[in-house]
Formats: C-alpha cells, sequence, structure tokens
RNA sequence: GGGGGAAUGUCCCGAGCGGCAAAGGGGGCGGACUGUAAAUCCGCUGGCUUAGCCUUCGUAGGUUCGAGUCCUACUUCCCCCA
C-alpha cells in the first residue's frame, strides 16, 4: 500500500495508508477526492459485549481520531442495538445473547474510552457519539422489510463470506444474527440521512457488512457512500494481538490498569515495534524510522516510548509517564514503587482460625489476596513453580508465614511478585 | 413428521473396556537462556481448612459397591428421509 499511498491527493488518506492502517476502501479515487475536496462525516460502530473495548478496537479508534486531525468529522456508533442481535462474524458458536441491562451496563462502560482519543463538542470536527438503538430500537417489522428488506438479495447475502463460513462448516446460524449485516447495512444509510455521514470504516473482517451499507444508501437514498478498512493485525510470530496474558486487553482503567496497559505495550516483539508506533501512536513517521534500526537490547527504549505514547492516547499523558515511571523504578532499580497496582488486605479478618490468626498469614494467602492468583490452590500451584517473591525472596513453602510488621517499610505494603513481570503489592489494612 | 448422530476439564480442539480429577494437542502461564523481545528446552494449566476431603463430563432421574462410560426422559445442535 506504500505505493499507493504517495498517490493519494488527501492529506487524510495519504497519511492513512503510510502508516499502514489501510487495508482496503471502496472507489480509492472518488474518496481521496472527496476528502481532498470537503469535510468528510465517518463513522465507527462499536458493539456492546464486554464492559469495555480492547487493544483489538484500538486501531479502530485511532481511525477516528486520524479522521479528526485532518479536520474531518468523525462520528463513534455505540451498538446497543446492534449488540441486542448479536455479530455473527466472529465466534463458530452461537452466542449468547446479554441481556438489555448488561447492554445498559457495558455501554456505559465503554462510552468513556473515547475521551482521550477523540474530541467532543458541537463544532465542524468534533466528534459525536450516537447509540443505534435510538432507531433500531424503534423500527417496525413490516415497514422495515418493505423499505429496506426488499434491497436485499438472500442470493447474494448467501454468498458472503461470514455466511458462507456458517454454512459450510454446518454451524448454527440464527435468523436473528443473520439480520446482523442488515442492521449494520441500515446504521449507514440512518448515519447519512441524520449527519450527512458518507464514509463507515472497520477491519477488514467488516468489508462485507460495509458494502451492504453502500449499496442499500444508493438504493434508498441514491448516495455515494464509502467504506474503508484496516488491517487484522498479528504479531511477527504470528498471533493475533492482544489475545495474551490472562484474556483480553482491555482499555478501561477498572478493567487494566494503565501501568498494566503500559506494560502490555513494552511488551512488544522487537519485530512489531516500529509497525506498532505508526499504527497506534501519532509519533511523526521520521522519528519512527529512526527508532526502529536500534538494534538488540537498545530497542527497548523504543519499546518505552511505544508504551508510553500508545497508554497516553488511553489513559491520559499524567497516567502514561506514571506508569513510566513505576516501571523504570521497578526494573531497572529493583524498588516496590508506590505506582504499582495495590490491594488493600484485610488483615485481621479471614480465614485463619484462633491463635495465629491474628497476626500471621500464610504465603499462599497472602499471593491470592494480590489477585496474581485466582485461588488459593492456584497460589500454592504458582509458589510450587517457584515464581513467586514476597519482597524480593523466593517463597517456596506455601506454608511459611509472614506478620504484619513484616511489610516493605517504604512501602508499608508486601511486594508480591508472580513471575519477573507481574508484581502487585499488597497493603494490610 | 420419521430415522441416525453429537454434547467431555466453562479458552479451544479432542481421547475416554463401569474404578477418572479423566489421555493427547493448541492456546495461556511459569522456569532456564536473553534485552521486561523472538526462537528453543523444561514445568504448570478443577476447588478446599491438602498425607485427606469436595465438586466436575448438556439437564433430570434410574441401574450398580461404584457411572463421563449402561438405561429412561428432557434440552440444544448436526445429518438423512418426508
Amino acid at each position: 500500500m506504500s505505493e499507493i499511498a504517495s498517490q493519494f491527493k488527501s492529506e487524510f488518506l495519504r497519511q492513512f495508508a503510510a502508516r499502514g492502517c489501510l487495508y482496503d476502501c471502496t472507489d480509492p479515487e472518488a474518496l481521496d477526492a472527496l476528502f481532498a475536496r470537503e469535510r468528510v462525516t465517518g463513522y465507527i460502530g462499536f458493539d456492546c459485549t464486554a464492559p469495555s473495548l480492547h487493544v483489538g478496537h484500538a486501531l479502530q479508534i485511532m481511525t477516528l481520531r486520524r479522521l479528526q486531525q485532518a479536520g474531518h468529522k468523525p462520528i463513534v456508533v455505540i451498538g446497543g442495538g446492534t449488540t441486542k442481535v448479536g455479530d455473527p462474524s466472529f465466534r463458530d458458536e452461537a452466542r449468547p445473547l446479554l441481556s438489555e441491562a448488561q447492554i445498559e451496563t457495558n455501554k456505559a462502560a465503554i462510552r468513556r474510552t473515547f475521551e482521550h482519543f477523540l474530541t467532543f463538542g458541537d463544532g465542524p470536527s468534533d466528534a459525536i457519539m450516537v447509540d443505534n438503538a435510538e432507531w433500531l430500537d424503534r423500527l417496525e417489522y413490516l415497514p422495515f422489510l418493505r423499505e429496506v428488506g426488499r434491497h436485499f438479495s438472500i442470493n447474494r447475502m448467501l454468498t458472503m463470506e461470514t455466511v458462507k463460513i456458517k454454512i459450510d462448516n454446518d454451524l448454527p446460524f440464527s435468523f436473528l444474527e443473520f439480520n446482523y449485516m442488515i442492521m449494520q447495512a441500515y446504521d449507514f444509510v440512518e448515519l447519512y440521512r441524520r449527519y450527512g455521514c458518507r464514509l463507515q470504516s472497520a477491519g477488514s473482517d467488516q468489508w462485507g457488512n460495509i458494502v451492504s451499507g453502500i449499496d442499500l444508501g444508493r438504493r434508498v437514498e441514491n448516495a455515494q457512500l464509502f467504506g474503508l478498512t484496516t488491517p487484522l493485525i498479528t504479531t511477527s510470530s504470528g498471533t493475533k494481538m492482544g489475545k495474551t496474558m490472562s484474556g483480553a486487553v482491555w482499555l478501561n482503567p477498572e478493567m487494566r490498569s494503565p501501568y498494566d496497559y503500559w506494560q502490555f505495550w513494552r511488551n512488544t516483539e522487537d519485530g512489531d515495534v516500529g509497525r506498532f508506533l505508526r499504527l497506534f501512536t501519532d509519533m511523526p513517521e521520521a522519528e519512527i524510522a529512526r527508532l526502529e534500526t536500534l538494534q538488540g537490547a537498545e530497542l527497548n527504549e523504543a519499546k518505552k516510548i511505544l508504551a508510553t505514547e500508545a497508554t497516553a492516547l488511553c489513559h491520559g499523558r499524567a497516567a502514561a509517564e506514571d506508569a513510566a515511571e513505576t516501571a523504570r523504578r521497578t526494573f531497572e532499580e529493583g524498588a516496590a514503587a508506590e505506582g504499582l497496582p495495590t490491594v488493600e488486605m484485610d488483615w485481621s479478618a479471614g480465614e485463619v482460625s484462633g491463635e495465629r490468626g491474628w497476626t500471621l498469614r500464610q504465603a499462599d494467602t497472602i499471593v491470592k489476596m494480590s489477585g496474581l492468583a485466582t485461588s488459593r490452590s492456584d497460589a500454592r500451584r504458582k509458589i510450587g513453580e517457584g515464581a513467586v517473591r514476597i519482597n524480593d525472596v523466593v517463597i517456596t513453602d506455601w506454608k511459611k508465614e509472614f506478620s504484619v510488621d513484616q511489610v516493605d517499610p517504604q512501602s508499608g505494603a508486601f511486594k508480591v511478585q508472580y513471575g519477573k513481570k507481574k508484581i502487585v503489592l499488597v497493603k494490610p489494612v
């Protein structure tokens, strides 16, 4: 795509392609001309299947950010309506229906994620956020079928990738899910009507749904709409990005602290540093080109920059720098730095009974309380692996007892460490 | 409507003569090696008050000293016939 990049006339597409964000788009020349000519309103939809978005969505959010930076107008569409239908594209199982209450909860939590990435407001290129439940909830079945349904060819829908996968593999595929693409197509048209929105962007797996919306727009509104997709990001060793550690890498600070988010980026593979800097930060190309040439251990400096820049976008500059500083003190000085994730532990209450209960707690209990182990058995297993340290001392016996006054005097907490990277302060209260 | 098959450790795939906490693989995590990287080798990958106990194999019953394994009903999914 980089040769094509230089051919674009519009600032937005040239930058977008040069950074490796562009996978495909409809009618490139016309879209390029549109971007060069006027302020374009574009949207991306986010469903509310979880109480937070994750790094897999980061590239989509960045796309909206770049639109805004180029002077265009981004719309964040929260999929309060489409989530009730459920996107069939991912799972090969029928996904469980979320309750409306659950969707509401998720929706509220997701909204906040965008605050650091985009500027919202009433200005011409200010971002706005809308919930597609606003129109989808109110659809009436028969009028909708007659207005919209007649434009959808079953013959053609059956040839679409996501549908074919279902059918070819004999996977369950309900009529409800089948309607997802129709809802998404209708969204696009509705956004065109309400906001003059001409562009929809998404990951490359959404291509079919985007094109459906464009077709529908032409048929019912005689509008020329455009689609733009971003590549699926994998790491250079071939795994899908972000599915590491203990599950998804959440963007919501309550679900993953800025410190842990920073760590996620800090642990980027060597071969991905330059690409990720282009995709996930605003760093200028010249600077990235320089950082990329660093060799061996020097590349760690580039990783720190990547971590801080990516974290700043998601959690704010101050939180990112705190995380960087905490990491520096922790890894480069070995100190039990304050910014480490901290959990409070009710020292006096609890399971240990009788005479010793009030002052002494066993190592396995402390590790469990830290959250680094999911259960006491898990804590014991991990201690058995020789991977657990408390106050920098390797624990080999899960029965080892600690008293309150053995906390690290600096932090007033136990520094509990699992492996080399996961450190939590456990503060007795 | 009729006939046949399938549901396994809640990350996934997948074995399982009636004695099973349940083979194997992927993924994930940890250790060694490094640079908080990759690759490679090794280990771990139900819970608890852990020489023991408890709960897991779609759901509910039943037969057995004992059931993931046999029987019955139900649920869901797939295939074939109509």
